[in-house]
DNA sequence: CTCATCCGGTATCATCTGATACTATTTGGT
DNA sequence: ACCAAATAGTATCAGATGATACCGGATGAG
C-alpha cells in the first residue's frame, strides 16, 4: 500500500463509499421514477426472477440485505400484487416466493432497462477494465468476509 | 459491456454498493470502537486536519455530504472539545473550522489507525492492481457527475 | 439606500435501515 | 415423547440520512 500521510481524497474505503453512493442514487432514482420500485423491492424482484421459489432468508443470504429488510419488500411487493408467496410444504413458518404474472411482465421491463443504463454508465470502459474491476470487488469482498 | 440476461450478481451497481457497505460497516465499527467517531464525524476531522479552516460548506463539497451532515458531525465534535469554529470575517454565517489541541492529539492517533486499517484490508492486492481500482473508480465518478 | 433575492448554517420532519423483541414453528438431545 | 434451543418471518424501536423550512446575514439591481 501507498505510505504517506492521511489523504481522504485517497483512502479507498472513502473512495470505495464515495463512487457506490453516486452510482447507487442515480440508479435509485431512474427505478423509482421509472417503475415506483425501491433497492430493495428490485433486489427482491430480480433474486425472484433468477431463482423461483427462494425463501426471504436465501434473498437476504445473497443480497446481503437485513432479514427485515427482505421482509418489507417482500410484503411492499405482495400488496402490489407482483410477487406471490406459496406456502413452504416442509416449513410452515417459511413462505417460497415467486413472480406473479404482473410481476414477470414487470420484469420483463425492468431487467432490460437495468442492463441498458449499466451499459450506458459503463460505456466509456473496456470489458477488460471492468472485468479487473469487479475481480478486484470480490476479492475484497472475501478478504473482509474472511476477517468475519 | 458483457450482454446476456440480468444477474443481479453480475450486475455492476449492485456489486460496487455490496462491497462498499461491507468494507464501510467494517470501518465504521473499528471507528466507533475505536475512538468513538461516526463516519461522518472521522470525515471531517480527516479533512479538516488536511485543511485548517475550511467552511462547512466546503467539506460537503469535498466529501459529497449532505451539508445537514456536515452539520451535525461539526456539532458533535465541537461539544466534545475536538474542534473549534472561528468567525470567518468577511461573512458572519459561516464558521471555518479548525482543530483544537485535543482534536490535533486524536487526529495523531486516528491517522495511523486508519492507514492501518487500510494496508490490512489491502494487504494481498499489489499496487497495480490497486492503481488500477481507484482509476476505475475515479472514472465512473466523472461519468456519473457528468450526467448531472 | 433599499428591498428582493441568494446563501451558510441549523432545526424539523419524513424516510430508510438495522438491532432487538416476539410469534409460530421446527429440531435435537435425552 | 418432551422440552430446550434454534429458526423464518414480522413488529417495534432507535439511529442515521436527506428534503424542506427557516433564520440571520450578504449581495445586487434600481
Amino acid at each position: 500500500m501507498a505510505k504517506g500521510p492521511l489523504r481522504l481524497e485517497e483512502f479507498l474505503p472513502f473512495r470505495l463509499s464515495y463512487t457506490s453512493n453516486l452510482v447507487s442514487d442515480r440508479i435509485a432514482d431512474a427505478y423509482m421514477a421509472l417503475f415506483g420500485l425501491r433497492i430493495p423491492e428490485w433486489r427482491v424482484i430480480a433474486v425472484v426472477a433468477e431463482q423461483d421459489g427462494i425463501s426471504q432468508l436465501d434473498i437476504g443470504a445473497r443480497t446481503r440485505m437485513d432479514k427485515v429488510t427482505v421482509s418489507r419488500a417482500a410484503i411492499a411487493l405482495s400488496q402490489r400484487g407482483l410477487l406471490a408467496r406459496q406456502p413452504h410444504g416442509a416449513d410452515k413458518r417459511s413462505h417460497l416466493l415467486i413472480l406473479s404474472e404482473a410481476g414477470r411482465a414487470l420484469y420483463a421491463e425492468v431487467a432490460p432497462k437495468a442492463l441498458e443504463l449499466e451499459a450506458q454508465l459503463f460505456a466509456g470502459f473496456s470489458q477488460a477494465e471492468l472485468d479487473a474491476f469487479t475481480a478486484t470487488l470480490r476479492r475484497i469482498d472475501a478478504v473482509v468476509l474472511s476477517g468475519t
